[in-house]
RNA sequence: GGUGCCUUAGCUCAGUUGGUAGAGCAAUGGACUGAAAAUCCAUGUGUCCCUGGUUCGAUUCCUGGAGGCACCA
């Protein structure tokens, strides 16, 4: 039989996980997690990862194995992950990967382009000429090290102009020259299974699970980590709010309604993302997981 | 019961010396190649409380009504 990865995508809060854990059990297989904040575990109520219970259902990969104090990228995610990926393969031609986080969804579905580890050196240093002289300045250099680059990205976006000028500095070669945009052969197909809700239901949810996490204990949570509050993992939804409650920023009332807010932006960045990959077939959120597992069944049975 | 103020976008409100209206927030659409729960771009959605009157024309002025707030009884 041929290799198959399964991919559940979904906005947050709509279920995913569960629906992971129904089909791990039906196919026997392990679950690879694209989530790129349930890696870490220091933070797990505020990521709604599976929780102690869910995860001694199956056997899950890449969740709570890295600390907010690690340095993790997607480069990485994409290596590791599709390791692990072959490695489930020979036990069992069918493996699941949850996940929400498009950008590492589509590195494992659909890989990325090689690029060279660069000195995090240039990456502070970049960032320390955007608060002194502005991003004008780092446009320009842009310009001049890659205009293919300068023409195709937004100009506005720090982050998009940083990432190309620490390539261009870091290798002497423009950003643009790393992008091959090849198809990335992988040893197993791929099924996407896509998980939607009515708007207004999805805000629901993710209202109702905010004032859940509240009651999990997210607030010690958050305090256990505000020390380290600077570090990336952190710059996430539910800790940034509530670090400014306790900085005597934010109300605590007004700390829990910004992070209800800033989850469902989330969510309709995750729509907006998942909604693009034409493969992907979509199942209402409540629908019987036997259903979806007779999809599988129909495609699993056409391909090989 | 009396007096005064208010009623405009989902919310808080601005405004039109009379020519059917605009801010903030919320919301919506989009982008995305190692920061991605990050970061960035774009977009105004409306019986201007109702009813008559004046007027070429009323959300705006006037009459009456409804609802809200405050003070006085």
């Amino acid at each position: 039989m041929d290799k198959y990865l399964i991919s559940i995508v979904g906005p947050t809060g709509i279920g995913k996980t569960n629906i992971s854990l129904k089909l791990a059990s039906y196919f026997n297989s392990e679950i690879i997690s694209a989530d790129s904040r349930q890696f870490y575990k220091e933070i797990p109520i505020g990521t709604a990862a599976p929780t102690s219970l869910e995860l001694k259902l199956a056997k899950h990969h890449f969740v709570h194995h890295k600390s907010i104090n690690d340095h993790y990228s997607v480069g990485e995610f994409e290596k590791e992950a599709n390791a692990q990926i072959n490695q489930c393969h020979l036990l069992n031609p069918i493996v699941i990967m949850v996940g929400g986080s498009g950008l590492y969804v589509d590195a494992v579905v659909k890989g990325l382009d090689e690029f060279p580890e660069i000195n995090p050196e240039i990456r502070s240093q970049l960032n320390n000429e955007l608060t002194t002289y502005g991003i004008e300045k780092l446009q320009e250099e842009l310009k001049k090290l890659d205009p293919l680059t300068y023409e195709n990205i937004s100009l506005k976006n720090p982050h998009r102009v940083i990432r190309a000028l620490e390539i261009c500095k870091g290798t002497n070669r423009p950003y643009s020259s790393f992008l091959k945009k090849k198809k990335t052969k992988r040893n197993f197909n791929t099924i996407s299974i896509g998980l939607k809700a009515e708007r207004s239901l999805i805000y629901n949810r993710i209202n109702c699970r905010v004032d859940q996490m509240i009651k999990n204990g997210l607030l010690e949570e958050a305090k256990s980590v505000f020390e380290h509050r600077t570090l990336n993992a952190l710059n996430t939804v539910g800790y940034k709010e509530l670090f400014n409650y306790f900085k005597g920023e934010y109300t605590l009332e007004f700390a829990i309604s910004e992070i209800k807010k800033n989850s469902r932006r989330f969510a309709k960045r995750q729509l907006t993302w998942f909604q693009k990959d034409k493969n992907t077939q979509w199942f209402e959120y409540n629908t019987d997981p036997k259903s979806i597992i007779n999809y599988l069944n129909s495609q699993l049975n056409k391909t090989s």
